[in-house]
DNA sequence: ATTTGTTTGTGTACTTAGTACATAGTCAAA
DNA sequence: TTTGACTATGTACTAAGTACACAAACAAAT
């Protein structure tokens, strides 16, 4: 054999190794998506669509094209399943254990996002998807457990320091609403005066001047996000 | 055609598209390594091996291999490197830029460690490698500036909430050493007496009852890590 | 019309954490 | 023995966090 083809062999063979060694690990993204109504916390599950996890719930995921970004793969999952768009975002974590997928080599991104379940309108019925108190979610196909409760730990730490917590609520809330979304989110019950207090001090909220209505109690003032406050805040995704 | 191979085709087809579409992503993992001399915080990078980023300096990264968890990569990388095992290291962020590398499409999953420069040998020289203060690095391959900059920011974040500040230390530290670590992570200059007041209410570190020695003046105590407290301690890989 | 249930709105005393700051003592080197 | 460089230590002040109670507003029930 000429010098010229066993080189050429060589490189082929480099080629296949190098195709197979480091190009059949799968890319995906994982969105943990949180909702809060009536004093509880809610993650939005699907069933998982493995027959390996047939019956168990897992969070909405999908491969990553190769022409699109993390991030943009994590917003076309939520544009493709909820219809929603122009959702908080913000990266957790990456998961990257050998045999974390039944079917092959697949790391994921882990995201989570915040909506506002009462008043955003999503399509969830065509995809199977349900809402699920997060407290009692104790299975989950795949590894999203794990991804539930860092998601669910790294928001805890959030919520303390960004004002990201309004992404959960309407455009206008009552105090009350607010501290009743930071108690299911901490999983504790907050005095109400020393709540209120914190509140103010971190002048995230302004007075509309306005007053709940259609209460059975002495309605509460309602509060709005104050005007260009997210500027100074942007979550790395 | 008969239908079966059309079928056939279609199933080739399909296949085709999967693989193309999504297992032609590459993954990787970059290392910030951390070190700490004579008041300044250093970090070790390799001069880039990419025509396109010629004379520039990069992370220590590299495409993650099939067989092992990113964690197991990033240890091979810090082995393969600098001949060190059983360093601390910890998950930070994962870069999924379409355009992030020059020859293709690569998502690179950052971790920084932490290790003790002046004492651990390292195989410095084989592989091209040195230490730069962190602050003084202007330039870098790639997107790892960015990479460098976000993982210095976790650092700072966790210094003050869990002990990992002693793997850039011997085993046997006076508080002016610890401090001094301090100082070159956050950037700022502690008060003393504040900074050992501090320290105490931590519990992380107990006192040897020996001395320095070798320094021409008053010598302080040396202190060591509390015994048992790292159990408490686990960073998420 | 009155009562009941539920929630709003507000302030003070106490405790804990953070900050600013100065002086005497120990060692080596000159 | 003097100089330089560092150790060791405490107090007064300020800011942040916690515990806690009562009058007022509204709807619903009677």
């Amino acid at each position: 054999m000429s010098e010229r083809i066993i080189k050429s062999l060589k490189n082929a063979e480099i080629e296949k190794k190098t195709h197979q060694s480091y190009f059949n690990i799968a890319v995906s993204v994982d969105c943990v998506i949180f909702g809060y109504d009536n004093h509880e916390l809610y993650v939005l599950l699907m069933q998982s669509d493995l027959e390996e996890f047939q019956g168990l719930n897992s969070l909405l995921g999908d491969l990553v094209k190769p022409n699109e970004d993390l991030t943009e793969a994590s917003f076309r999952i939520l544009w493709e399943r909820t219809g929603l768009q122009h959702v908080y975002l913000e990266q957790v974590h990456t998961f990257g254990k050998i045999n974390r997928h039944p079917s092959g080599r697949v790391i994921t991104t882990a995201y989570f996002s915040l909506i506002d379940m009462q008043h955003q309108q999503l399509n969830i019925s065509k995809h199977q998807l349900n809402w699920y108190p997060v407290r009692k979610v104790k299975q989950l196909a795949f590894d999203h457990l794990e991804i539930l409760q860092l998601c669910l730990q790294q928001l805890q730490q959030r919520v303390m320091e960004r004002p990201i917590i309004f992404h959960l609520l309407p455009p206008l809330f009552s105090l009350r609403e607010l501290q009743s979304v930071y108690e299911s989110i901490l999983g504790v019950e907050l005095d109400r005066r020393n709540f209120r207090k914190k509140i103010a001090v971190k002048d995230w909220i302004t007075d509309t001047h306005t007053l709940e209505s259609e209460v059975s109690h002495r309605p509460g003032k309602l509060y709005k996000l104050r005007a260009g406050l997210m500027n100074n805040y942007r979550p790395y995704q």
